[in-house]
DNA sequence: CCCTGATTCGC
DNA sequence: GCGAATCAGG
């Protein structure tokens, strides 16, 4: 993707609001983050608190040389431009920052009432799809969906709200579709997983069913979008 | 592990 | 100029 001018306002203005590069990069679209990080240094854009604070000025020693590329520059004289000693005095946030920081909180398992009683505990499970799946003569009003877990705090510009999408599916959030496919809303559960599956702990709750007690109903097994014909 | 930004260097 | 690879700190 190329940097148009309207990109790199875009890129700039973010840079300069704080956000992240990865941020900026996801925001951008089409874009790594290290993308974002080479053309905002190229462009001259300032660097922010990095967590990489510049060597000290003493005892560089340890530095071993990788098989890739030759090395060898022993000179990180950081001396960009002016600013001879520009103490770090970031502008004082009057109020609303824009609070960069997502606050991602994975959803907390719905702590189960093991306190209360000895009650027969209720079976009921949630088919991929969002198909209500419980055990005969049970009513429970739905399990409320799990917030989707996205970066990017604020976009102007998102007239769809965050949800995670097909493209932003990877190994380790989760894939539990929420809705269902081709609706407007349909998008998928997006927290961390459960690690070695590929649910997050709750769904793999749903999907993968311990034995029931016999003779109780057992709803159909419970089988991903995409999965063989039942018949 | 995850994240972050910085730097290097082949293209 | 671009950005993946790499580095290095949190």
């Amino acid at each position: 993707m190329a940097w148009t001018d309207e990109r790199i306002d875009q890129l700039k203005s973010l840079w300069e609001k704080g956000l992240t590069a990865s941020q900026i990069a996801d925001d951008l679209g089409g874009v790594s983050r290290n993308a974002v990080i080479g053309k905002a240094h190229r462009l001259g854009l300032k660097s922010r608190p990095s967590p990489v604070k510049a060597a000290d000025a003493k005892a560089p020693a340890k530095k071993a040389a990788p098989a890739k590329a030759a090395p060898a520059k022993p000179a990180p004289a950081r001396k960009p431009t002016a600013a001879p000693a520009p103490p770090p005095a970031p502008a004082p946030r009057a109020a609303e920052p824009a609070a960069p920081r997502p606050a991602a909180s994975g959803v907390q398992s719905q702590p189960l009432p093991e306190d209360s009683k000895f009650s027969t505990p209720k079976i009921v499970s949630v088919g991929p799809g969002g198909f209500l799946r419980q055990g005969p003569g049970d009513q429970q009003p739905p399990i409320p969906p799990a917030p989707p877990r996205r970066r990017v705090p604020a976009k102007p510009s998102a007239e769809i709200a965050d949800k995670t999408g097909l493209l932003d599916l990877n190994e380790r959030i989760c894939r539990w579709p929420m809705g269902h496919p081709g609706e407007p809303d349909f998008h998928f559960c997006g927290v961390d997983v459960n690690p070695g599956y590929p649910y997050c702990v709750e769904h793999c709750g749903r999907a993968y069913q311990a034995q029931l007690p016999r003779g109780t109903r057992r709803p159909p097994p419970p089988l991903p979008f995409g999965g063989p014909r039942v018949r």
